[in-house]
DNA sequence: ATTGTAAATGCAAATTTATACATTATATTT
DNA sequence: AAATATAATGTATAAATTTGCATTTACAAT
């Protein structure tokens, strides 16, 4: 259609410019701008632009446009793939796993199954795992364990810092 | 409410850890966790929680966490959950946290709300949080962080606290 | 011009979400 | 403890949004 790109153009302009809260208010904007369609039309046409509906202090509900928060929420999404496993950590010499809610008790399991000298202990919480080395234990021989028997599992480690 | 935060908590870890598409689906989650709601109640929590439904070309529609206006929430967090705290110490490097026996979970999901860099991860049991901080982050940067961050939480860097 | 194809749209129904009101639980004050 | 105030929740319903299906429109290829 001719008008369309013009139209969600101006479904852009709109919602950016100021506080919208429902399809129909957005209807009745457009349809003073001589844009005629139907809410149908409007809902497909917010679900192509990505406009998401957010909760508002002020006016209950806002439209807002897609920005760079959805792309950092996607990814952070797409890296989280195997049997629930999010990231692991290092600090204070032990390993701090981050799980899918509900998994952390799982995977300490299977990791407790390992039955290694290195690992002390592990306490888990719903979503976070504790694995305690024993003394003497370095970070290099902990992540040498893990990728030896939980292949796959490696992927990040945490940043040093003094604050 | 006793489970209102905890449950806010579990909210907030489910969406930021997959992809949900719809209330119904997040309260089937829920129940399986063990937590009893109404979609009403849903309905509030997420607006509470100023969670947003987005466009997605996978998934249809997903929720999506807050994440630039967390700074306003953050305040509002740290404002709320922190009845309970009985004590704060120190200890191989960590800070334990005790608290009335149920209350852990809430006050630990208010001081991950901070998402500070200080802070690798906590785990909470029934009355204890244990608070990991960064390698290299000290015992008065954890203080200092907590006091600025959380203010009414502490009021003496040594030892217990009263409440 | 006619035919074929894909995109855009409307309509109506289904689905999903929000909320007014009543009730219950929790906290505060006296 | 009793009384009062506040906050949380459920129920039922309204409001808002999405979608299947039919129809129309735009456009390309005969």
């Amino acid at each position: 259609m001719k008008n369309r790109n013009e139209r969600l153009m101006k479904i852009r302009r709109l919602i950016g410019s100021m506080n919208i809260s429902s399809q129909e208010e957005l209807l009745k904007l457009l349809e003073k701008q001589g844009y005629e369609m139907t809410q149908a039309t409007l809902s497909r046409d917010l679900k192509y632009l990505k406009v998401a509906k957010m909760p508002d202090n002020s006016a209950g509900y806002v439209y807002i446009l897609p920005n760079i928060e959805q792309a950092v929420e996607e990814t952070e999404l797409a890296n989280r793939g195997l049997t629930g496993l999010i990231s692991l950590d290092f600090a204070q010499g032990m390993a701090i796993l981050r799980t899918l809610p509900g998994h952390a008790s799982s995977i300490a399991y299977t990791i407790d199954g390992l039955d290694a000298y290195e690992i002390a202990g592990t306490i888990a919480g719903d979503d976070t795992i504790l694995i305690i080395p024993r003394d003497g234990v370095t970070r290099s021989d902990l992540v040498n364990l893990l990728k030896i028997r939980m292949p796959g599992l490696i992927q990040e480690s945490s940043g040093s810092l003094k604050n």
